[in-house]
DNA sequence: CGTTAGCCCTGCTGGC
DNA sequence: TGCCAGCAGGGCTAAC
C-alpha cells in the first residue's frame, strides 16, 4: 500500500523474489515481481537511482534509502536527500485500482485531441493546474508543463474548459514533443537529475521559458515573467502565450 | 464533485 | 564572510 511499510516488512517482501518485468506509469517506476506484487519507487525532484555494483562506492552511501542488489552482485542504489521520493510495494489484488485512476499516458497513440478535450471538459481550472495533475494526464511536470503551454502558445492561467479546438490540438502535440525532446535529451538536469549512470540530462539547456524570467522571449523577445500557478512556479512568455 | 491551500523535506540561493 | 529565511516541487489530505 501506499503508507511506507516497515523496514523489516518491506524487507521480506523483497528478499528472493524475481524482477520480472520493469515498466512506467507516469512518473512511477515499476519492478513487477513473480509473486503477482510490484516494487513502486518514485522519484519526486531528488530521488535518483544508480547501477552498481556490491559493496556499493562509498559516494553512493550518503543519502542511502534502499538498496537492491541481485544474484549476480548487481545493486541499485535508491537515494534521496530530501527524503521527498517514495517506494512501495502494490499487491497484486491492489495494482489495477490504483493505477486506474491516473489520467491517460500523453506518449500513447489513444491520447489525441479528442481524448484531451473530453478531460478538459467544463473544468474551470488554470490548463497549468490542469496539466499538473496526474489524475488528468500522467507524467507531466512543472518543467514539461510550462514547455508544453508555451510550445502550444497558451497562457498557462487560461480556464482549461476555454480551450479552443485549435489550442486543444496544439496543446496535444506541444505535450508529445516536449515530453518526446525531453527523452531524447536524457531530461532535465537543472538540479540534482542524473540517469543510472550518474550523468546529466542536457534539456535543460532546450528551455525556452522554464527558470528564464527576465530574460528575452526566444521566439519574440518579450521578457519572460514568472507567476504562481496552481501553487507552483510559472513561467511564460506574456507576448507569445495568450487565451484565445 | 471540483478545486485549492497546506504540508512534507532539506540543500541551496539570495539578501543583508 | 557568514548567517538564515525562504525557495524548490509531486502528491496527498483537509477543507471549502
Amino acid at each position: 500500500m501506499t503508507a511506507p511499510a516497515a523496514a523489516s516488512s518491506f524487507k521480506r517482501q523483497l528478499v528472493g523474489r524475481t524482477v520480472i518485468e520493469l515498466s512506467r506509469r507516469g512518473k512511477y517506476l515499476r519492478f513487477e515481481l513473480d509473486n503477482g506484487s510490484t516494487l513502486v519507487i518514485h522519484l519526486r525532484m531528488t530521488g535518483r537511482l544508480t547501477a552498481a555494483d556490491h559493496p556499493i562506492r562509498k559516494d553512493l552511501k550518503k543519502y542511502l534509502r534502499l538498496l537492491l542488489c541481485f544474484e549476480d552482485e548487481t545493486c541499485i542504489a535508491f537515494n534521496d536527500a530530501r527524503r521527498f521520493g517514495k517506494t512501495f510495494i502494490l499487491k497484486a489484488s491492489e495494482a489495477e485500482e490504483y493505477w486506474e485512476k491516473m489520467g491517460p499516458e500523453p506518449l500513447d497513440r489513444s491520447f489525441n485531441a479528442a481524448r484531451l478535450k473530453k478531460i478538459l471538459g467544463k473544468r474551470n481550472r488554470p490548463i497549468k493546474s490542469f496539466l499538473l495533475d496526474q489524475h488528468m494526464v500522467a507524467g507531466i511536470g512543472n518543467i514539461y508543463a510550462d514547455e508544453a503551454l508555451y510550445r502550444a502558445r497558451i497562457h498557462p492561467t487560461c480556464p482549461a474548459y476555454e480551450l479552443s479546438d485549435d489550442e486543444i490540438e496544439r496543446l496535444v502535440g506541444s505535450i508529445k514533443t516536449t515530453l518526446r525532446s525531453a527523452i531524447a535529451h536524457k531530461g532535465s538536469s537543472i538540479d540534482t537529475y542524473r540517469d543510472s549512470e550518474g550523468k546529466r540530462g542536457k534539456f535543460q539547456d532546450t528551455f525556452s521559458v522554464h527558470r528564464r524570467e527576465g530574460e528575452p522571449c526566444p521566439a519574440c523577445g518579450h521578457i519572460i515573467e514568472k507567476i504562481k500557478a496552481g501553487g507552483r512556479g510559472t513561467y511564460f512568455c506574456p507576448a507569445c502565450q495568450k487565451c484565445d
